[in-house]
DNA sequence: GCTAATGTTGACTGAATTAGTCAGGAATTT
DNA sequence: AAATTCCTGACTAATTCAGTCAACATTAGC
């Protein structure tokens, strides 16, 4: 499991998409402009993207990208591992007999530490994402909306 | 917070000196050997982690590299972080005022995103991936042994 | 049916990063 | 003095990243 700008993207795009996707689909040109990536490059990532059944196309005129299920549905794993056409991290590819069993003793701890992190991530839906946004949204309009208690309270009581 | 195989030769690396480090100060020649990495890599690695106080260095003849540290007090997003010289992995850097609010939402939803990884990696230490593999070795070990209660034995009491 | 909008595919490319080589030098033990 | 090891920097081949470009396929709307 590797954590690239690529994937980034990806989660990116993925995330504008289930933002955007009540107005029926949405283009690449859309997501290109409103989160300054390529065209070009959103188009090879989609491509990975509807491969793994991620995201449904709709052609001609009108059409674009949807998600291919809700946005609860969809992890942030998925997305990362479907750009990501890295499999073999392992230098000895899951063999158990490479050269001595030194090696393999510390490839299984990285092993370890890779599965957790895909289990992690495995628990993480775009929809989570979205909600926690939405939350963080209305806890800084707060912080910013005048109200009976002052910042210099604040700064008082600490 | 990125995860490549840059960060995980770097993981692996510590993870071969905190299981010998008890036989003192390790080369880096006898990493190279037992994880397939070659010298001058690890050498390029290992500035890094030493100028990021993870090991400590000893020179000369029976010389070599120790954890700075107990390998309970060494965390994976420290070891990741030392040889990643980090990038501003945002476009905007930042700055939230970039072109329109809509390209900052999703940059947020990703900047959360990589906050939970980077909490999360910062809480598995060196000593709990040596731990955990201890553990899955006696229950390897268990597995194959002969002992006084069957396997069948097991199957038919749940 | 024509046209425009959009997805689909593949070949190509410059830039950055990865992973490694090489050559020396500095410190320290024997 | 000699051997061993860390330390440093310059260099390089291979790969990946990010993007360009061109051609083509499908469909909506006129």
């Amino acid at each position: 499991m590797r954590l690239t700008t690529k994937g980034r993207y990806a989660v990116t795009a993925m995330l504008d998409l289930a933002i955007h996707q009540d107005k029926g689909p949405i283009t690449l040109s859309d997501i290109a402009t409103r989160q300054g990536i390529s065209l070009s490059y959103l188009e090879q990532l989609f491509s990975r993207l509807r491969k793994q059944q991620l995201v449904s196309s709709v052609r001609g005129p009108g059409g674009g990208y949807t998600l291919a299920r809700g946005a609860k549905e969809i992890f942030v794993a998925e997305v990362i591992l479907a750009v990501d056409e890295n499999v073999d991290t392992t230098r000895c590819g899951g063999k158990h007999n490479c050269q001595n069993d030194q090696e393999c003793l510390t490839h299984d701890l990285w092993h370890d530490l890779s599965d957790r992190i895909h289990d992690y991530l495995s628990n993480i839906s775009l929809g989570e994402l979205m909600e926690r946004r939405a939350i963080k949204q209305v806890s800084e309009r707060q912080d910013h909306e005048p109200s009976s208690v002052k910042a210099d309270d604040l700064m008082a009581s600490r």
